[in-house]
DNA sequence: ACCCTCACCTGCACGC
DNA sequence: TGCGTGCAGGTGAGGG
């Protein structure tokens, strides 16, 4: 599921969901997704928590608590979060279940078991190593056109691949990355440090275009209720012009769009719109 | 400092 | 039906 955007859809929908609970008891039934914390000291640190305020850095989930604790917590490929009343059936691959004092549950799902969380004092979040190495948020101030050229100069890895670092470039992954590089204009293939100004600047466009599209696109379906009142947050279903479309007609020039696999991972892309 | 490969998991779609 | 293969929107450890 998750790339930036949909982080940003289930920040939101968990805002609206959590905000101002308290935490009654917290149970990690899968202790690696939090560890090195034990199941216990997990429980003992989150017991009692007032959810105070939500908030996003890149892909990673802040929820801080009064507690001056924060809860991080990252989705990797599968993570969700459902909130269902306490008589509700816990859903397939419920890991952690935090109870809340308005006779809710939040469970944290994971199919792949990749997602992590991560209690940390309010004080040493910034300190905090995934968090203070990543780049600056994209749709932020400190993102500029001249941060990004800069950081492209420097790199010998192609383009697609260096979006994907988030010490980079912060908050694309291999849809994103590929629908940026598909409006640009520029192959996936390309040197990171060769692309001209004129494609930079389109890069930087697209950017921040393909982010706020699928902000504002997926907000109207964000929730899926269930029967029994399980809030499936932060779900919504999305169109790309290139991503999983190998085969199809180019959107804009109509040739066959193409798959490969580079740097491990499919990349989607129109062979005559995106040359070198 | 950088960059590559692999490992972490389950489940699904596919071909034989 | 079953089995083997490849694939899935992410990262991080370990090595060159």
């Amino acid at each position: 599921m998750p790339e930036l955007p949909e982080v940003e859809h289930v920040v939101r929908a968990l805002r609206r969901a959590v905000t101002g609970r308290r935490i009654v008891a917290a149970e990690l039934k899968l202790p690696r997704l939090a560890a090195p914390i034990s199941p216990l000291a997990f429980s003992r640190k989150l017991r009692g928590a007032l959810i105070q305020r939500i908030s996003r850095r890149g892909k990673y989930i802040l929820i801080e608590l009064d507690s001056a604790r924060v809860l991080a917590v990252h989705l990797r490929m599968t993570g969700k979060f459902v909130s269902l009343p306490l008589e509700a059936t816990l859903p397939k691959h419920a890991h952690i279940i935090f109870y809340l004092d308005d006779d809710r549950r939040l469970v944290f799902c994971d199919q792949r078991q990749f997602g992590r969380l991560w209690i940390v004092a309010s004080s040493d979040l910034k300190s905090m190593a995934q968090l203070n190495s990543l780049a600056p948020e994209p749709l932020g101030k400190e993102f500029t056109f001249e941060y990004l050229r800069q950081t492209l100069s420097r790199s010998r890895r192609s383009i697609k691949q260096l979006l994907l670092d988030q010490t980079k470039v912060l908050g694309l992954g291999n849809i994103y990355a590929g629908e940026a590089l598909f409006l640009a204009r520029i192959s996936p293939f390309t040197p990171a440090s060769q692309l001209s100004k004129k494609r930079t600047e389109r890069l930087y466009e697209s950017i921040r275009i393909v982010l706020k599209e699928a902000i504002a696109g997926g907000s109207t379906l964000r929730i899926d209720l269930d029967d029994d009142g399980s809030d499936y947050i932060g779900t919504s279903e999305r169109f790309w012009r290139v991503y999983d479309r190998e085969g199809e007609p180019c959107p804009r020039c109509g040739a066959r769009i193409r798959r490969v696999v580079h740097g491990g991972r499919s990349t989607y892309f129109c062979p005559r719109c995106q040359r070198r």
